[in-house]
DNA sequence: AAGCGTCGTAAATCATAGGG
DNA sequence: GCCCTATGATTTACGACGCT
């Protein structure tokens, strides 16, 4: 009966470019507060033990999960800077 | 503290446009892969050097183009035929 | 064989540039 | 200057794949 309203036509190349899960949570941007204690965490360990995480967890009432990729992604965010910062010597 | 938030948390987000040279090598090459537009690494590199800006900002450029271009592909619609004439010209010579 | 690691990305959001 | 949109950069959240 109804049809869909993103056209499916062929066309379209966007329809090829597969990714994005209906699954997936909205972002939520964290507060000040938690971003700023996330940031000491890392300042004073890049890498989260079992009992730290439960416990950074449980204070930011963040979810494990959501601790575990904060560190992935800050990680990753200081390995861009470093990077950064070494090509603008060099060069 | 504050000086250390400042300083560090809400770090300086200066940005200038790139230049209509660097946004058109930009635009060939997304219009021209319009089917997969997904440069490899060396075609970053390749974009990057051509365009006089950064790996990290050819990565930047293409995310918020492909995302933007699929929110509203309408809106985007006349910059697509312009760049599909140019580069069919291209082609022609 | 579960679990955490990186890498590349989508999508939302942020912050400013630039134009009227 | 003020308002608004376009645009470049950053922030959450995953999938894919790796290693142990």
């Amino acid at each position: 009966h109804k049809e869909e309203k993103p056209e499916l036509d062929p066309n379209n190349p966007v329809a090829n470019w597969i990714h994005a899960r209906s699954t997936r949570k909205k972002r939520c941007p964290y507060t000040k507060y938690q971003t700023l204690e996330l940031e000491k965490e890392f300042l004073f360990n890049m890498y989260l033990t079992r009992d730290r995480r439960f416990e950074v967890a449980r204070v930011l009432n963040l979810t494990e999960r959501q601790v575990k990729i904060w560190f992935q992604n800050r990680r990753m965010k200081m390995k861009k800077m470093n990077k950064e910062r070494n090509d603008r010597k060099e060069q | 503290v504050m000086i250390l938030r400042s300083r560090f948390l809400d770090a300086r987000r200066k940005r200038r446009n790139f230049s209509k040279q660097a946004t058109e090598g930009l635009n060939e090459y997304f219009y021209s892969h319009l089917s997969n537009p997904y440069p490899s690494e060396e075609a970053k590199e390749e974009l990057a050097k051509s365009c006089g800006i950064t790996v990290s900002q050819v990565s930047n450029w293409f995310g918020n183009k492909r995302i933007r271009y699929k929110k509203n592909i309408g809106k985007f619609q006349e910059e697509a035929n312009l760049y599909a004439m140019k580069t069919a010209l291209v082609v022609r010579q």
